[in-house]
DNA sequence: TCCCTAATGCGACGGAAGTTGCACTATGAC
DNA sequence: GTCATAGTGCAACTTCCGTCGCATTAGGGA
């Protein structure tokens, strides 16, 4: 039904879907995932909206398409020496950029965006898996850097370390809603840091 | 604007506040919250939507009110003898109930829509956050027992610990979209209790 | 029991979202 | 250069959501 990928990808066609993506995120960016609106995306960009329901299908697929694209940036984690404070940068990363864009219309509203539409549609939800598996694989190197320095035992589960690191910091942000999700990076970094060296993360059943 | 609490609480009121959250829950679970509709609702329950929006002002009205409803059952933590068994078995509860929800239409989703829904309504981020706070509460009683047990050190911060042990859940279901939920609640679990009996959750800064 | 009025029912309206059929434009193969 | 057609623009249409004014009903104090 939907044509991602259109047989004559040159010329308009490529000035269309470069358009509708930047006023996409444009509109992310103002409006969060409830604002998203295929009428308003088509007036932002100057592409007739039954075009754009024709090739992206609707609000969800214009958010995958658009997050697939930002997919393929240059981040890296932070890397401070320590696997600890490299943690710790990680969550407060996480935090003040949804923090951020909870005030502001910042970019980071996009992750959230991306969050709250993996609810509504299988597309999106696609979308975000595929992004967060990306990031978390980067994210392997700061536990190798550890493992590495010798501060983590080899056969270390890179992935479930990092998890442990971060997810109290969404858990705040979007299931308990509670303040302070940035004290909470410090005290998941340690928590995680500390187990990682005890070993704790050896990979068990779940390294892949 | 929205009536909460009606001044005639009585009768034909009484009636209709029951017939309309009871249709709520049961488009919950069945469509979850992007199904909710205030028409659908007013359809299933008798009850005319012009009234639902006056009292409840919309979907997102229902389901916090639907919440707080659910807010006030009996559900008490888990109780195996040691900490970090009540732990694991308070994160497979969370997995279980939220993988269940996603499948078939069970009650589950009542809690994932409220999560949902928080990203697009401030009633219903405010109604979760309250239910959030209040289970943490309770489930501080997990906690409560372990240092009883001398498990862990006095002045431990329960709340911070079971966050520990669940947020991995949460982060898998709904954060990183992986599979695994179940496997990540044992070794969080692992970790929490591990860090909780080290003393790395004494009272911190973030006590409250 | 009576009676004031809170609460509800009812229908119509305005607006926005998404769909569809048709005409036109410009891409890319030849 | 030419030409078949993929892709787009356009406008009308249907459906659904939320609001409003007014008539009607029933709660609960007297």
């Amino acid at each position: 039904m939907t044509r991602v990928t259109p047989r004559r990808p040159g010329g308009r066609t490529a000035r269309n879907t470069a358009a509708v993506l930047d006023a996409t995120l444009a509109e992310l960016g103002e409006s969060g995932y409830a604002g998203l609106t295929v009428e308003r995306v088509a007036a932002r960009s100057g592409v007739h909206k039954a075009t754009i329901y024709r090739r992206w299908g609707g609000a969800d697929g214009l958010l995958a398409a658009a997050l697939e694209q930002a997919d393929h940036d240059s981040w890296t984690p932070p890397d401070t020496g320590a696997l600890e404070s490299d943690l710790r940068a990680l969550g407060e990363e996480v935090a003040a950029g949804f923090s951020a864009a909870a005030e502001e219309g910042e970019e980071g509203n996009v992750a959230t965006a991306t969050i709250a539409a993996a609810f509504q549609s299988p597309a999106a939800a696609e979308a975000l898996r595929a992004f967060m598996e990306e990031r978390l694989r980067r994210c392997a190197e700061v536990v190798a850097r550890a493992e590495r320095r010798g501060e983590v035992p080899e056969g270390t589960d890179a992935a479930e370390v990092v998890r442990a690191a971060v997810a109290p910091v969404y858990f705040r942000l979007f299931i308990s809603r509670e303040e302070g999700a940035a004290e909470a990076a410090a005290r998941a970094a340690q928590v995680a840091a500390g187990a990682a060296k005890a070993g704790t993360f050896r990979a068990g059943p779940s390294d892949r």
